[in-house]
DNA sequence: TGCCAATTCATCCTTTCGGGTGAAGATGAA
DNA sequence: TTCATCTTCACCCGAAAGGATGAATTGGCA
């Protein structure tokens, strides 16, 4: 696992190296045609009309947001990782209404998945076998399944059990 | 969960336009003094000195180098959620060697934590019934269980099945 | 008060599971 | 080659699980 995040960490930096220094260049291109470009019309049309006050102000303003533009696209979005944890586990009031199993079968059901016997089950909560077999029955009714195990499952499934 | 997320959403809208408001006015100020600067060295030491393609080069370069620090300064980091989900289960080579389970018991034991019965996983396998008994007994011996749903259990903990 | 759902327990029966033992073929390392 | 392990399958037996049905009790709600 560590191996793993460390390569992919070391991945990132050297792609984002060569992306920056192509962006780079690639920016640096347009910034010195620009310059070429307006030097071309400065003596053609805007020096001798226009105050040199304003001209400057023009290419000052054009710089800028060349600038904030190149500044924009030349870095990557910085990323924060954001990690979901484990949910503390809430159980699912509508599932439990939705499959129509009551207190008593989910009780049942917690213990089936940890894997206890229907006796185990029945020792627990001080009731006779028959009646965690009824509640079993139930609940694989309840649940659509064939087998505990699947129950297990599809209780986790609906967040009925942790 | 949908309250929680959307709340968040509109209080970094909320900051984000703020902030970016205040940074706006600040770096405006900034770029304001920097032409009004100039202008009063341009008439000091410079107009006269240089030729005017290079007073515009340098212009230029400044106001480049302004703008892309302020368009860094000026965003802030774009979010990038990277959600840590399910893990993409990497089998532990170390449990399995540790509880000596053999590539086949971990095929039954696969299938078993799906639910399946013993008949279901031998069509599945295209094996006898008996020899998935055998299978599933080697595996409550090397887990150290006593039922199938403590052997599935067991073997997410041993991360030996997804 | 009467009804309904939940809970409890029972009986009968079938299927599945789990334990024990044995054994034959395949594979691979010493 | 020999030996250990894995894989496959078989038979037997008891325990557990699952299915179907019936019934008594209880608690809440109309």
């Amino acid at each position: 696992m560590r191996n793993v995040a460390s390569a992919s960490i070391e991945q990132l930096i050297n792609s984002s190296i060569f992306a920056c220094m192509r962006k780079a260049i690639f920016y640096g291109l347009i910034l010195a045609l620009l310059i070429f470009a307006l030097k071309t019309i400065e003596y053609k049309f805007l020096v001798r009309e226009l105050p040199i006050e304003i001209y400057i102000g023009i290419i000052a303003v054009m710089f800028s947001v060349l600038g904030i533009w190149a500044g924009l696209k030349l870095t990557r979005p910085k990323r924060v990782i954001v990690r979901v944890a484990q949910s503390p586990f809430v159980l699912s009031e509508d599932n439990l209404k939705s499959t129509g199993i009551s207190r008593r079968e989910l009780d049942v059901l917690e213990l089936m998945a940890e894997g206890l016997s229907n006796q185990e089950i029945a020792d627990r909560l001080f009731l006779s076998l028959n009646t965690v077999k009824t509640h079993t029955s139930g609940l694989f009714i309840k649940l659509d399944v064939k087998r505990r195990t699947q129950a297990v499952q599809k209780g986790k499934e609906l967040r009925l059990i942790p």
